[in-house]
DNA sequence: CAGTGGTCTAGACCACAGT
DNA sequence: CTGTGGTCTAGACCACTGA
């Protein structure tokens, strides 16, 4: 019966996402309730709420005692503050992205940002940048370090127009499970921000240093993402 | 026996979050298991796990299966970007706030950025601007619109060094349970900006729109808050 | 009033970590 | 191996919404 090891209400909850996304649901409509949830699916009650709450907390949905779950408007940022890529936070619109730095391996940064373990300094990391366009226009200058652990072939790999995150899980079995985010707004000084982002000098730009966990116990890696916001906002729930 | 209507998980959750800031569990331990709580406060598990739940997505704890759950490094930056006012979320930081604009009734002004119902367009809003200091340093000014419904005297109100979501629970029974937010990195140009947070013009600023929604159906109100990250950063974790 | 989501119980089996 | 967290079931009662 079952296909593979997919929990039940993480199944359940990318269906009900797709329909919001694709527009089946609409902004305004109701969900169906949990208790047709649990009838159409052969669930119970907890397992269709798990789901439910994993897309009230990403902002789809929003849960109201004795009405219903009502679809949220999509937002018209971008949602990159959450777990989701960038790739799949801004969906339908075109994005494009290019390496300007293709992967190497390199020393970590004496003065890196974030705790570093002995293992993770002894074997250095994979460095890479990216811009991403949107409507192409450049939008994002990302800087990312991966600890240099098992990794196999990865400085080889195109990451042209890839989601890194789709990349890690199909070739590495690499999950992203959350991480932690800090952000800045700073004054575009270097000079390859303001080329790759098409600014000019002094400039804001959105940074931001997210530490990426995973699967994997103790691997995470690092994207410090500088983000031209003079079109674009970056968008959240909480 | 039960004193309040608190539901169960939001004691422990309560409790436990209290246990981490106060210190008395530290960064790297491990809270008791999930049988250990049940046990200790006569829950079942999926009581306790909703407390951890809560716990985890607010980055306190990290849960590791087949461990345990691991008391998490307090933060380095400032914790405004989840559902946290601004006065829990730097703790025992320095804070101070003072009022620039006393709350008075006002019309919405015409470009509001968020929709607004025709009925918050009817009743007008109570407007009101604060700056908040942070180890006497001025760090955030904010610009508060509230829909001018069911909030006798609260433009009598002092709302200096207090906390809103406090003020808005005690006296209005107002609960914040979530919002949206859009995040942009500004040139300060406005003068008043400039001024309040002792900053040059042109200066780069973090620009948050907020929407805060509140246990009442249908009413939320909504913050923008200019930010001088110079010295601090905005945390959040996802 | 009936139906909704909010909370809670008392079990069960599984996958994973450390010994 | 034992103990951990991850998932799931099959019920129950409550508070709230809308008719």
């Amino acid at each position: 019966m079952e296909e593979k090891s997919v929990p039940h209400y993480r199944r359940l909850y990318e269906q009900l996402r797709k329909g919001i996304v694709d527009g089946i649901y609409k902004e305004g409509d109701l969900l169906p309730s949990e208790n047709e949830l649990c009838a159409l699916h052969n669930l119970t009650r907890p397992t269709v709420r798990k789901a439910l709450d994993l897309l009230a907390h990403e902002g789809f949905i929003k849960k109201q005692q004795g009405l219903g779950s009502i679809v949220h408007k999509l937002p018209k940022g971008i949602g990159i503050l959450s777990i989701a890529g960038t790739t799949t936070a801004i969906g339908k619109k075109n994005l494009k992205t290019t390496t300007v730095v293709r992967p190497r391996v390199q020393n970590w940064p004496s003065d890196f940002f974030f705790a570093l373990s002995d293992e993770f300094k002894t074997v250095g990391c994979i460095y890479f940048e990216r811009v991403r366009f949107v409507n192409d226009h450049p939008i994002f200058y990302e800087q990312t370090y991966l600890p240099n652990i098992n990794l196999p072939r990865f400085t080889s790999r195109n990451l042209d127009n890839k989601s890194l995150f789709d990349l890690l899980r199909q070739n590495y079995q690499l999950e992203i499970k959350g991480g932690e985010q800090y952000l800045k707004a700073i004054e575009a000084v270097d000079e390859k921000i303001c080329e790759y982002l098409n600014i000019r000098t002094g400039q804001p730009v959105l940074y931001l240093s997210r530490k990426l966990e995973t699967n994997r116990i103790n691997f995470s890696f690092f994207s410090f993402m500088y983000c031209n916001t003079s079109d674009f906002s970056l968008y959240g729930v909480f």
